[in-house]
DNA sequence: CCGCTATGTGTTATCGGTTTCATATACGCC
DNA sequence: GGCGTATATGAAACCGATAACACATAGCGG
């Protein structure tokens, strides 16, 4: 059943069909004639054949570091909500944190021609910038600002500053903090240096020190807590750059039998659910993630629909969250 | 640059660039030709017109019902570990639990002609049987057993039964159980009976009317743990059809001074992070969900190839869990 | 009543490949 | 040498839509 074989049952040519779906001028009574042949058919145009000669693919390609993450999760609902309401669909690729990865699935979606791409990042090589000025559609950049081009991200400077500080307003002085890789612009180096601003602001700029890199899952949080501990003697307060570690932060505590919150208070970031089922559960920040995967893909839409788009940087709030 | 400028700059013809691309018969000279303009242009055939003439759009659509959750998360990336391998892309559609919902996506990749489907389902309805009857592409289904199509499921009867078993085991008497919908057979319905059968099986038939049915998330659980003890006194055992909503049953029996394990033995079913983080952790069982996303896609993969698969029904076992 | 624009409609080229078909050449064998 | 078979190759049809173009008709102002 192609657009011939229609046309010839309604009597018309293939032309007035191809206007009947894209609002084309045509007389009331064509168009009744192929309603009624449609609906007896249940003919749909072949989206191949369209894209070739329209080079609207109507599929924009997401990519992400991982999809089994609570913070990730909620970017892809976030921008899936949107993109059910319209005609789009989403092509996902998964990187598994491989910078290499990511170069790759950039450049199949560019030769599967996808109208948009929205890019869920943790790092930046001289590759990727390659790769993102070659691409010929637009591009919406999620959770890492980077100059030049449309991004949604968060502010992890402020909340972690803010956060730090509430540590001390709580009366907290040996301030610890897990971080990630600093080459993680935003959950790595931003996070960290607002928690740095804010030790040194308050005078203690011994505490910058206080640090150890972990990975993002509960293990790593438990087993860097253990070397943070060893290398800060009498430490009363750890600040983690995500819940994640945080929790395995607190499972190490516990196990050591060390109290929380009277002996060591702990804050995560992220606001996941796991912040909210340890004992006692972990102080957080919220960023917007669904909100940041919603405007993400409202930017990219405007983009694909007027070539251009205002507001380039989008910036989030926080709200930091004591249960 | 399309096939005939590249065949023009070859000296040869279309045909013979497209078999170049296709593995068919070539002299060596010519081959030689195609790969210096090629290597020099850059030039890659395009997918869509591909497509346009094969049918084949090496892309398969996968229907999932929430991405931000931690077992379907593991389902997902399980499935892409696979499919990064391969030339294939992968679409994904989010149901958010609308079962109507499901249907749609399920058209709109009939539509756009993916060469086969994964499903990860939680209910069947007579519109599904209906419209999976009339996809004219493989269909693979995960996390339910549906007779007569390939699925990949969890022996979650037994889980649950084995579970059960041992907080008799630990001498625990008057158990309640947590449950999911029933209409979801197998996390809610298959995972319920095989507490029932448990019970029965150890001369407790009455403890079978000690459940409540909650949702999938902490705030359910905590909320529904309070009606339950509400309605069962004397409770020392507690079980949950899933991890989620045993981490709102210890929010709930922390914050009424309920002890756990001591006066209350609490488990969950997935083995998520958030088993590992509560205090203490949660009793509960693995499933191999990521193991369930590769199967699914190697045997939807063997379907693509052969047209037929022998092995239709996997179920996978499991593994009880005590930290 | 003429010419101009606006609208309706069909014809046909086009998007960029794959595949069929016909033809040409080389090879092996009787 | 003749014939069957295998391999190499290009011309042309084809996949199923859209869009440029041509043309017809109608409405309208002068």
């Amino acid at each position: 059943m192609n657009i011939v074989d229609i046309a010839k049952m309604a009597g018309v040519s293939s032309a007035a069909v191809s206007r009947y779906f894209n609002n084309g001028h045509l007389s009331e009574k064509k168009q009744e004639a192929i309603r009624r042949v449609v609906e007896e058919t249940g003919y749909r145009p072949s989206v191949q054949a369209q894209t070739l000669r329209t080079k609207k693919t109507k599929m924009i390609g997401v990519v992400v570091p991982k999809v089994a993450s609570a913070s990730i999760g909620k970017i892809v609902e976030g921008i899936l909500s949107i993109l059910n309401e319209s005609e789009y669909q989403m092509l996902l690729a998964v990187t598994q944190n491989n910078p290499q990865k990511e170069v790759e699935y950039l450049s199949a979606f560019h030769e599967r021609q996808v109208d948009g791409v929205i890019l869920v990042a943790t790092v930046f090589t001289a590759a990727h910038r390659r790769v993102l000025k070659e691409l010929p559609v637009p591009v919406v950049i999620v959770g890492q600002y980077l100059s030049g081009y449309c991004c949604v991200f968060h502010d992890d400077y402020h909340a972690s500053y803010d956060l730090t500080k509430l540590f001390f307003e709580k009366g907290r002085k040996k301030l610890g903090y897990l971080s990630a890789l600093q080459k993680d612009k935003a959950v790595g180096a931003a996070r960290y240096k607002g928690f740095c601003d804010a030790v040194r602001d308050m005078g203690c700029a011994d505490l910058v020190g206080n640090t150890v890199t972990a990975a993002f899952t509960v293990a790593s949080g438990y087993e860097k807590t253990g070397e943070l501990l060893a290398k800060c003697a009498g430490m009363d307060g750890l600040i983690c750059a995500t819940d994640t570690m945080a929790a395995g932060a607190m499972q190490y505590l516990q196990e050591h039998h060390i109290a929380v919150p009277d002996t060591m208070l702990v804050a995560g970031q992220g606001d996941s659910d796991m912040a909210r089922v340890t004992a006692p559960p972990l102080i957080t920040v919220h960023y917007s993630y669904e909100k940041s995967g919603v405007l993400a893909v409202q930017m990219l839409m405007e983009l694909l629909l007027h070539e251009e788009c205002v507001t380039k940087e989008v910036k989030l709030g926080y709200r930091i969250v004591e249960l």
